[in-house]
DNA sequence: CTTGGCTGACGTCAGCCAAG
DNA sequence: CTTGGCTGACGTCAGCCAAG
């Protein structure tokens, strides 16, 4: 696994796609794919550098970039994108794609402020959350104080299976969790603003001087050891979850009462959750709402524990999330991976028989050289023998005068030829002809081809050879990009040294 | 069948941090 | 300064599963 996730990001890091990319590069040609690399370069950075920020910091600052890379979409970053920006500024795991149960604590926050209006628009959770809103307050019923059992009850079974359904599939379940669990945050929020559910503001109590709401002040036995058991078993509505079906129907209250209506005076409508959490904590429940200082500071710490019970939930909810963003990464680069990998091997299969038709041409070249020489050196004896045999009829023609037509017609015809050859003494004597013919015009000939054919050829084998083989290199970067035509790629380029090579080679004749 | 390990989820606490 | 949100750590519980 561990060796997947590097190959990834080392893949990610040669041929940094970002997030844009990514997909992109699966579409791209060869040609593309390598060619767009330099480009990408500066994505994978701003990609990087996203991904990371995205996970640890304010979301605010990378959505411009985001907006610029829609592609990003297609990756797990339109979880980003979909997700409220403000919100998960606020949160670690700030990944998280859908913002269903953030939306619930978002809902949570609608109640005292307005400002959160603003993500739920784009998010599809939050806009199910809202639908549902309306069913906990229709359930919202102020139910007597063993209500509270229910209302737990209701809420952890759900968030179990809540919680398991997004894990299984995500996008389809979410939902579903979403209902379940708005139905828990929508009770803190929902309720308090629409239902009056609470009293009218009480002003803080003077009386106790509790000096630590730590202690129940009523019922210390139940103290805090209690607390914290009970409030398991309850979401151990887990276990419950019979009685959280039956739960959510009867009791609807929503977990924490309005702030603005614990102030004033008159009577006190406390949810189910903090009556029961007080009982449970062992501190009496205020019915009366001028709180006394104690009251108020057991309410406040029952508040506040129930407030971090839902962060609680909605930290691990989005934790949840980043860990399966972060595998999905894994995945998807992972997947990448093994395909930059396959081109590799496809473009280092191209070239191995790119070299080879390299080295056959070279061979071939080389080959050539030798039946010239062969040729020449079969032409430079027959050359020989018949100056041999001129020489013969010249001397035999010197000393009989009936022999002189034929020596002239000779030396004509040799002059002939030495002008043919070389122009430079069009109008040579005879006798010097023969000169010409033994020194400059045979051994020109055979020499000349020689010379420049053989010593050439060969230089010119090397150098060709190590031009063809820079041409080759070059060549083949130029043309790696379609390794998947690496078949044709190796006919191609054949064709077109044996036209180039010809020609580089004629250059010396 | 029971038993024990593992895992996921939960609630609580404490601490950090930013906002007011 | 207080307040409240967020999160890591801790302990607990329930469910699953393999081993006996």
């Amino acid at each position: 696994m561990m060796e997947s996730i590097l190959d990834s990001l080392t893949a990610e890091k040669l041929y940094p796609s970002g997030g844009t990319n990514l997909l992109d590069l699966e579409e791209l040609s060869d040609g593309d794919f390598l060619t767009n690399v330099p480009f990408s370069g500066e994505q994978m950075d701003d990609f990087s550098s996203e991904l990371f920020n995205s996970f640890f910091d304010d979301h605010i600052l990378e959505r411009p970039l985001l907006a610029d890379r829609p592609s990003l979409l297609h990756m797990d970053m339109d979880m980003d994108m979909e997700s409220s920006p403000d919100i998960q500024a606020e949160h670690s795991y700030s990944l998280s794609e859908d913002s269903a149960p953030q939306s619930p604590a978002l809902s949570i926050k609608m109640d005292h402020e307005s400002e959160f209006e603003w993500s739920f628009s784009q998010d599809l959770s939050a806009i199910l959350v809202k639908q549902e809103e309306p069913d906990v307050g229709q359930r919202l019923d102020p139910q007597p104080l063993e209500g509270p059992p229910l209302i737990l009850s209701p809420a952890p079974p759900h968030r179990g299976s809540s919680w398991k359904h997004t894990e299984h599939s995500q996008d389809d379940v979410k939902p579903v969790a979403i209902k379940d669990e708005p139905r828990e945050f929508g009770q803190y929020l929902s309720p308090p603003s629409d239902d009056a559910l609470q009293l009218p503001p009480t002003p803080p109590s003077s009386n106790h001087g509790d000096s630590d709401g730590s202690l129940p002040p009523s019922s210390p036995h139940l103290a805090l050891p209690p607390s914290s058991p009970q409030p398991q078993q309850r979401p151990g509505g887990r276990a419950s979850s019979s009685s959280s079906s039956s739960s959510t129907a009867i009791s609807s209250s929503p977990l924490l009462t309005a702030p603005h209506k614990l102030q004033g005076s008159g009577p006190l409508m406390l949810t189910e959750e903090e009556k029961r959490t007080l009982v449970a904590e062992g501190y009496p429940v205020p019915n009366k709402l001028p709180l006394t200082k104690s009251e108020e500071k057991a309410l406040k710490r029952v508040r506040r524990k129930i407030k971090n019970k839902i962060s609680a939930q909605e930290s691990r909810r989005k934790k949840k999330e980043y860990v399966e963003c972060l595998e999905k990464k894994v995945e998807n680069y992972t997947s990448e991976n093994s395909d930059l990998w396959r081109k590799v091997e496809n473009l280092e299969t191209a070239n191995r028989s790119l070299l080879q038709q390299l080295q056959k041409l070279q061979s071939l070249i080389s080959g050539k050289v030798v039946p010239r020489s062969c040729k020449m050196a079969s032409t430079q004896t027959g050359t020989c023998l018949m100056m041999m045999a001129v020489c013969f009829v010249l001397v035999l023609g010197s000393f009989s005068p009936c022999l002189s037509p034929l020596s002239s017609f000779l030396t004509h015809t040799s002059s002939l030829s030495s002008s043919s050859s070389s122009s430079q003494s069009p109008s040579s004597p005879p006798v010097p002809s023969a000169d010409l013919y033994t020194t400059s015009q045979v051994r020109s000939r055979s020499l000349l081809f020689y010379n420049e054919g053989a010593p050439l050829e060969e230089s010119s084998v090397t150098s060709e050879g190590e031009r063809l083989q820079s041409e080759a290199r070059s060549h083949i970067q130029t043309s790696r990009y379609t390794a998947d035509a690496q078949s044709n790629q190796t006919t191609g380029p054949n064709s077109d040294w044996r036209e180039t090579k010809p020609e580089g080679v004629s250059e010396f004749f």
